[in-house]
DNA sequence: ATAATCAAAATTGTATACAAAATACAATCG
DNA sequence: CGATTGTATTTTGTATACAATTTTGATTAT
């Protein structure tokens, strides 16, 4: 073999993927509030380049439904109204159900023991002592993404985690609430054991009353923070 | 020359978006076939525009998966493998189930008498001696928008379209084979019955044999289109 | 005060310019 | 020949220029 030299990939990005993805996470975390404007040549200024990659993120941005663009006015960052979240919630819903049927089809034996660790990584982190909610959620994350990479169906997946990124603005708040993580460990329990079984109908149950759980924890979170300024 | 895309100057509309709509168009109805490059100084001349526009078209295309990006060596029409439209078609069956089960919950009075009439126009249009096809199709999807239309959910009736869209190459050609007129025409019965009778079992029993049919005939359209240059 | 008007400033839409990278292809070496 | 290098050409990436439109804010009339 010859020599292997490998240079980071990660050196370079053209500038429009690295202001898209900045934009992107700022508006996800909420760090830029729905209904402000998204003016070019500040957004310039401030990432150091020129009008043209932050035009290219913004068109891919309102592509993504995360920014409106209202012609020859600029664009603002689309505003989620309490039904627009409930809608996103209701088509996340059957896509976790149909990921967990699938998963059931298709799972691989070592898949199906790192799921299993998965859990025991998820209950270790809820229970300790400490509770840092951070690697609960991580565990929680990596529970879903292998559940997810099970179904072998690429295009779920990216759908998926798109509509999880649009909930993330709620993703910690029903973790916060330290009294649900023994259901929330039988749930996980419960959905492993319908997936290990190859039970369609029992996964699709399972991960059915877990969705509805944290639907719930988001919608109340939503309905507190309600009241905020609204536009279109 | 090979394509010749013209604009119409007596509307006004953004230049990225005319660029966008009719490039979009060019690649579901395989006017560009996939793997063909995308290239911006040809594109412009052809569009009549500058280069800006037209990467933020292009840039807008990849957001919504029709192309594909490599970084610095330009833009390319995705290929579709038959394995993403396996993937599309399993996501779109979760999703038009989903809609049938809404729309039992839903549906409206006046949207049910729609949803008859236009039951009875499909039959009419497919049992009409002379058969024209886009009149079938017409119907087809008039039908379809009642349901996803009924389902009162926005994000869910965006999703649905942009996944039909994509199967868009291949819609008609199972309409081309008059023996299933019969069928298919039963098949709506069948959903409008389940829907009028709010019974979700049955409506989402319903839609996915519907589906399922549909499947099947575009999987068959796919085989038989096989051995095109594929890439990535 | 409030509303209407209109020029100045700011902002977006589009085109172009130039640099960096990739590609094509001829010349060279083995 | 085939592989390799070097160079011209093409194409993309980014910045900038200018026109068209919208916003701002002062000014005036009601």
């Amino acid at each position: 073999m010859k020599h292997d030299f490998k240079l980071d990939p990660n050196i370079y990005l053209p500038l429009h993927e690295v202001v898209f993805n900045t934009l992107r996470r700022a508006i996800l975390t909420g760090e830029l509030d729905p209904g402000e404007r998204l003016m070019e040549i500040h957004l310039a200024t401030q990432f150091g380049v020129s009008r043209t990659p932050v035009r290219e993120a913004i068109r891919m941005l309102e592509q993504e439904g995360l920014v409106t663009l209202r012609p020859s006015r600029g664009a603002v960052v689309s505003s989620i109204s309490a039904e627009s979240v409930k809608d996103v919630l209701e088509v996340r819903r059957a896509m976790d159900v149909l990921c967990a049927q699938l998963a059931c089809k298709r799972i691989t034996p070592e898949a199906l023991d790192a799921l299993k660790a998965a859990c025991d990584e998820f209950k270790k982190a809820a229970e300790a002592p400490d509770k840092a909610i951070t690697t609960i959620a991580a565990c929680d994350v990596a529970l879903h993404d292998i559940i997810l990479e099970a179904t072998g169906n690429r295009r779920l997946k990216q759908m998926v985690n798109n509509l999880s990124e649009q909930m993330y603005r709620y993703r910690f708040e029903y973790l916060k609430d330290s009294d649900i993580y023994g259901q929330l460990i039988a749930e996980h329990s419960a959905i492993y054991e319908a997936i290990a079984a190859r039970d369609e109908d029992a996964a699709a149950e399972a991960c059915g009353i877990h969705i509805d759980n944290q639907e719930d924890a988001i919608m109340k979170q939503i309905a507190l923070s309600a009241g905020s300024p609204a536009d279109q």
